[in-house]
DNA sequence: TAGATTACTGACCTGCGGGTCATTAACGCG
DNA sequence: CGCGTTAATGACCCGCAGGTCAGTAATCTA
């Protein structure tokens, strides 16, 4: 040990402010591969360069680190995306929003917060019910509006605007899923993300599009 | 310890033909509740009706006992709802298609497995490309059939088939997820199975219906 | 009914990882 | 520079669950 020593770095460094994103930036890799049971807490204090007491002064236990993790990655990415909502006719104002949405549902975050919220549902019942509200029902409402305003001004077929909003969250949350493990799921596998966002637009547009039989109403009836 | 004993029960019974399906059945229930990490062999065994050791007579360890239920599981749904495919006109045979693929998908079964493999992925990459392979691929190749032909007779749109039934899937699979946690997911909370699957096959079609532009070219807007 | 076979049991072993805490070292301040 | 404060460490504890195996009891055979 020479006195060279006094001008060497610390062995560690005091980040009080920094730590609990850290740590969750962290969880969020860790977790995202082993699950919320099969993570090592040692793993997640590596990666977050730490060591596994310091956790502890952050975050009472492992399960409150989870609960933290998800609420902060799924406010981060929603706010994000709903940003990109403009004004302009319900066509553009919808292509505006998928693709918005789309952004949102390929970040990285994302597939890893799906798997783990399904994953883990049962024992969070209340992380799953902030899920449902915050990704899944607010894409709804929003879509929903849309969707009665196009057929409020004809540009689209006339439909229950909120099953409508309820098949577009279903194709682009099965498509990310699925965008995100191209390695599995290859059936997306030569297909850029533009290129699925692009098709799923075509493909919902064509299903909204106007009926050609306005003037013989009371026809699509069972 | 009296000699009535003689006529009484044995404490247990040997049923070497049965015991893997029960510990299946079984696994299927724990995995289902506790992700495969969570779950425990001891559970496993007790609902199965024998003790841990058994498991190990049948098994070679955990992982394996997982790996057996989704293949096992996957299969015989599958094999199942295949039963129902019939001849017809495209649409019919759409339709019929799309009932069988739903109560597939709304087997008590599915959900838990789509779960767990989602969940796992990670670790079991040879699950999850037989998974996808079994249900997503199997699916898509017998949709993009029927639309293809579909296409020809002029009864549908010209679409690519196979985008248009990757789109059939994400719909089916998003929905059969959804129903199958109403609690969580409580924007199908007020509606039932019926009345699901019928909305989406209405969707579906109008998505696929033959364009209306075919003498009148470009006339959408009033 | 006795003896051989083998399905099954459950106490036990063991390693792993969540959680604790006495100790250490960075940093702010006078 | 030295002192107090507190962020951070990492060795340790301990309960839990995967996996083992010697023993036990059901069933088969003669």
């Amino acid at each position: 040990m020479s006195y060279s020593d006094t001008t060497s770095e610390p062995r560690w460094r005091r980040r009080p402010e920094e730590r609990p994103r850290q740590l969750i930036e962290a969880a969020l890799e860790v977790f995202g591969e082993h699950g919320l049971a099969g993570a090592r807490l040692e793993d997640i204090a590596k990666r977050a360069g730490v060591s596994k007491g310091t956790i502890y002064l952050y975050f009472p236990n492992k399960e409150a680190l989870f609960r933290e993790m998800v609420r902060q990655k799924v406010i981060e990415e929603i706010e994000a995306a709903e940003q990109r909502l403009a004004t302009g006719t319900p066509t553009e104002q919808l292509q505006r929003f998928m693709h918005g949405y789309w952004t949102f549902l390929r970040s990285p975050a994302f597939g890893t917060i799906y798997r783990l919220v399904h994953g883990e549902l049962h024992h969070f019942p209340d992380l799953a019910q902030f899920y449902s509200r915050e990704v899944i029902q607010r894409g709804i409402k929003l879509v929903a509006e849309i969707v009665r305003r196009g057929a409020a001004t004809g540009e689209f077929r006339t439909v229950d605007p909120t099953v409508a909003a309820r098949m577009l969250g279903s194709i682009m949350v099965s498509h990310a899923v699925w965008c995100s493990r191209r390695t599995f799921f290859t059936h997306v596998a030569d297909e850029t993300d533009e290129q699925c966002i692009d098709a799923i637009i075509d493909f919902y547009l064509h299903a909204l599009r106007a009926d050609p039989s306005v003037f013989d109403a009371g026809t699509s009836r069972t």
